[in-house]
RNA sequence: GGCCCGGUAGUUCAGUUGGUUAGAACGCUAGCCUGUCACGCUAGAGGCCGAGGGUUCGAGUCCCUUCCGGGUCGCCA
């Protein structure tokens, strides 16, 4: 047989073809969908990424053509020759765009045949994760995952387009780098040239953005894959992809002037959809104590009320107790929920949130003439009625309170209201709030660690008016870093960094660095920012995040091509594996596993 | 590393207090069928019940171990 497409040329794309088309001979490629065989009739439906078209072979217009056809099975790819012709009006097919016409075969190559495939090639298909991934090139067919990946290629040119525009360079910085600390763990790769030596795949370019702006490439920009080995979620696996930017001579606010419009611009190309600029700001203290989280999803109410100034003289040990520990008593107003909640679904968000650290959830349920509760006896009638007060509530309403340390009661009811908004069905997904968290802490305590670290990373700037808290009150200082957070997703974060390399000194030194630790870590930036730094900044997008958001999709995966799964593995490829024993001889690497 | 859920036909699932030969739907194969588009009709094939061990006269079902997948906590500057 010949397997040369030689007389084949495409001439259109299957999804594409429409009434225009209409006479004209057309040469198409592609999978096949479906076969419906008539017995002296036959359609097929055939896929390319543009769509679908029907195909039909008539066995009274082309014998030889008929027999071919009679073989065609899914997933076949084929060449087809033939006339496209309007259909018939009872023949239409309404539910594909395609549907009004249909080829007419003429000619029939079949380029390949395909086993039974595992699944459906088709949306909304009932099949687990796992063996989608297996199969990744077959689900990769799926229109669902064509328009996916179409959708990310969009956002990054549309991305591009924006920078380059805007006068960014993009520039390529190394994947094979060297291992800092901070931050998490490494990739290791290690080096046969220097045995004993590993290079450190990138968590990000930071340091090499951060020199370009010292080599004078004043907007820079790069589409880079990031490495952390720490486990998987949803939406985090171990490579993903960071949309980064860097800029010098900028404040705060050109940087977060300047990425809010290239945001802005991708949101009207892909919805046309008008943001409104600029974003709304908030802090982290007005974040954390509003929405328990430094990424708040603002698309609904049921924020955090301090009830601790009402409560502090109750009767209520656990929450007297809390406030004389230095915590806090935080209530949410869980409106209606007192009517709509059972006393077992009270239980199980009491459950829920000892999940996050609390020792417990107390609550009031309000009615019209009572209140119903096991705590309300610890108050006096002017107490609850405050309470009531502060927190607007009406009869029907379910009043949830959690007392601890501070950041056990924010990250608590956080999730708690999280909780409540998915379950009360608050989380509009036509909506798209954006907003900017502002005035970070710049250093958290690691109790692991005993010692405080950098929450950016130890090069974001402190605020000026912080500064002189650097050696004495570390947790006071707020830092010039911010996030942008979509629908309670941080989509990126970035921060003004330290030009100066004195008070990059005294970070170091505030992390625990002594000056040998710290020239040894970073020697060649800080060496480099006695040469001339530019005052600058910028930020970092988690693409497979916003991609992610923008296809109204629940994990990452769904918008990469080829992902790993929870244990960090590829199921298409079995990847990683042992490799042979002559491999690691010349990396001078012996393998010694206990307990296994 | 901890906790929760799951693993039975190619796929998605059902499978009673432990009891004949483990079922359904879709898919697949063959035949018939000239206007289907989730084509239809008829017939058929297809199973190491994730793996190993245990309890029992008897295990898909109960117990233990382990592997695999998902979620989550820790972790993720």
């Amino acid at each position: 047989m010949d397997q040369s497409i030689k007389k084949f040329k495409r001439t259109h794309m299957c999804g594409q073809l429409d009434q225009e088309d209409i006479n004209k001979d057309v040469i198409v490629m592609g999978w096949v969908q479906r076969r419906r065989d008539l017995g002296g009739l036959i359609f097929i439906d055939l896929r390319d990424r543009a769509g679908i078209v029907q195909v039909v072979f008539d066995a009274k217009k082309c014998e030889k053509n008929f027999d071919e056809a009679e073989k065609l099975r899914n997933e076949y790819v084929v060449a087809i020759k033939g006339q496209v012709v309007e259909r018939t009006p009872e023949t239409v097919n309404p539910k594909i765009p395609t549907g009004y016409i249909e080829i007419v075969a003429h000619e029939l190559m079949i380029l390949s045949t395909s086993k039974t495939p595992p699944f459906m090639i088709e949306d909304d298909i009932k099949v687990s994760e796992a063996i989608r991934l297996k199969y990744r090139y077959l689900d990769l067919r799926r229109p669902k995952m064509q328009q996916n990946l179409i959708l990310r290629h969009n956002v990054c040119k549309w991305i591009r387009d924006f920078l380059n525009n805007e006068g960014f360079l993009e520039i390529e910085t190394p994947m094979l780098t060297r291992s800092t600390p901070e931050g998490a763990r490494d990739y290791l790769v290690p080096s046969r040239v220097h045995p004993g030596s590993f290079y450190a795949l990138p968590q990000s370019p930071q340091l090499f953005k951060q020199l370009l702006m010292l080599s004078g490439y004043d907007k820079y920009y790069q589409i880079a894959r990031c490495f952390r080995d720490e486990d998987l979620r949803a939406d985090r696996q171990p490579e993903f992809t960071q949309v980064d930017i860097e800029m010098s001579f900028v404040d705060i606010d050109d940087i977060m002037g300047v990425n809010e419009r290239m945001i802005a611009y991708v949101f009207k190309k892909n919805l046309n959809m008008d943001i409104t600029l600029p974003l709304p700001r908030i802090s982290y203290k007005e974040a954390m104590s509003r929405y328990g989280s430094d990424k708040p999803d603002t698309r609904f109410g049921l924020e955090l009320n301090d009830v601790s100034d009402i409560v502090k003289n109750s009767d209520f040990k656990v929450f007297t107790g809390a406030i004389e520990r230095g915590g806090s008593v935080r209530a949410i107003n869980a409106e209606g929920c007192g009517t709509k909640f059972s006393r077992r679904e009270i239980d199980g968000l009491v459950d829920y949130v000892k999940d996050f650290g609390a020792k417990g959830l107390a609550w009031i349920v309000v009615e019209d003439s009572e209140l119903k509760s096991p705590i309300t006896k610890f108050f006096n009638d002017e107490q609850l009625n405050m309470l009531l007060d502060r927190l607007e509530a009406k009869s029907g309403d379910l009043l949830l309170f959690v007392a601890d340390k501070d950041d056990v009661v924010f990250r608590a009811l956080g999730e708690l209201r999280l909780e409540l908004g998915r379950r009360l069905g608050l989380l509009d997904d036509s909506k798209y709030n954006l907003l900017w968290v502002t005035e970070f802490p710049l250093f958290e305590y690691s109790e692991e660690e005993k010692r405080y670290v950098a929450k950016h990373h130890p090069f974001t700037a402190p605020m000026d008016e912080d500064i002189k808290y650097l050696e004495n009150s570390p947790e006071k200082v707020r830092s010039k870093a911010y996030d942008m957070v979509l629908n309670g997703v941080e989509i990126g974060g970035g921060s003004i960094r330290i030009h100066d390399s004195n008070l990059q000194e005294r970070m170091l030194k505030a992390l625990g660095f002594n000056k040998e630790e710290a020239w040894d870590r970073f020697g060649f930036l800080l060496q480099a920012f006695q040469y001339g730094a530019p005052p600058h900044g910028g930020m970092a997008y988690g693409l497979d995040r916003f991609v992610m958001l923008l296809a109204g999709e629940s994990s990452i995966r769904e918008v990469i091509a080829f992902p790993k799964v929870q244990n960090a593995s590829d199921l298409m490829t079995g990847a990683p594996s042992p490799v042979d024993l002559k491999q690691l001889e010349e990396l001078n690497i012996k393998i010694d596993i206990n307990d296994v």
